[in-house]
DNA sequence: TAAAAAAGTGTGACTAAGTGGGAAAAAGTG
DNA sequence: CACTTTTTCCCACTTAGTCACACTTTTTTA
């Protein structure tokens, strides 16, 4: 099973792309000629799904029945704007215009792992994330969350 | 199994024609002169179904009782306006008059996919369901479609 | 410390996506 | 039946997205 570890920093050129960090390529399995999907994050930021990742998702949400209007409305905002993107040859992807839009990246970007998959953050907003919280707060949500004490989890 | 991906803006231009955007053609089995059935959707949209998607459910329809007035109610709402199309040599599709007043298309539309067919939007109406969206709507949506925490499915 | 390999960046050319307009055919009307 | 109007089809031009090559910078290793 894929997954990723770690927070790399890129920058998006003038035409829309960006690099993917050798750190997260190393992580990829060898050979695969890396077919992505892209997609909105529910936050302000973007996600990337390995295809072997994406598939079983999709392949859930395309057994539903389409006659049900909760269904159709689930659907919209999940597929939301995915888009299959690949690797060119100088290992960058390139990013279509309106992912770009709403995550309001600019040039510097982070990606971070996000278990099996990667979180595109602009660097500025993700940053101002991390300001945002205190030790306290943190605290607060890790028990919220995992329901232990945040102290068995040093950091 | 056609499945389509993504999001993909278009115009219809003053002859009610728009071009269906290179990456979803480049998503559709190749040397088919490609036929489509476009619908009236059950929202303010329009729904375009590659002919073999179509076929299927129109079987379906043609099956059911027509004794039953639900029946005749229903094929004439969901039959009503459906029509083919198909490309021109130029790659675009000609709306019927009828179905771009029905979904209330000016010049800017978004062409959405929806699993094994595409939904057509006004941009802004389009925009204004997105906006509408909160991550917690969304999470209760999810649990009743899906029957999962919304936590299993990051976006 | 230097050289080589790998990572990261930029530019330019080519291809095809997208747009508009005009001509021919069809439909509608007096 | 002829003329007008609408619809359909096709061709050509412009723009921009995509790809690949090549150069720069960083890291690693000898």
């Amino acid at each position: 099973m894929i997954s990723f570890l770690g927070e790399y920093e890129s920058t998006v050129d003038a035409k829309g792309r960006f690099l993917l960090p050798a750190g997260f390529k190393k992580q990829l399995p060898q050979n695969s000629n890396s077919p992505f999907v892209i997609n909105r994050g529910f936050e302000k930021c973007l996600t990337l799904y390995p295809l072997q990742v994406w598939t079983p998702i999709f392949e859930n949400i395309s057994h539903l029945n389409d006659f049900d209007p909760k269904v159709r409305e689930f659907r919209r905002y999940f597929l939301n704007g995915a888009t299959q993107v690949d690797l060119d040859s100088a290992g960058r992807i390139l990013l279509p215009k309106n992912l770009i839009e709403h995550a309001s990246l600019d040039k510097d970007i982070v990606l971070v792992s996000a278990v099996d998959k990667i979180e595109i953050w602009d660097l500025v907003k993700y940053k101002q994330f991390f300001d945002s919280f205190t030790a306290e707060s943190f605290s607060t949500l890790a028990n919220e969350v995992m329901n232990v004490k945040v102290s068995s989890y040093p950091g």
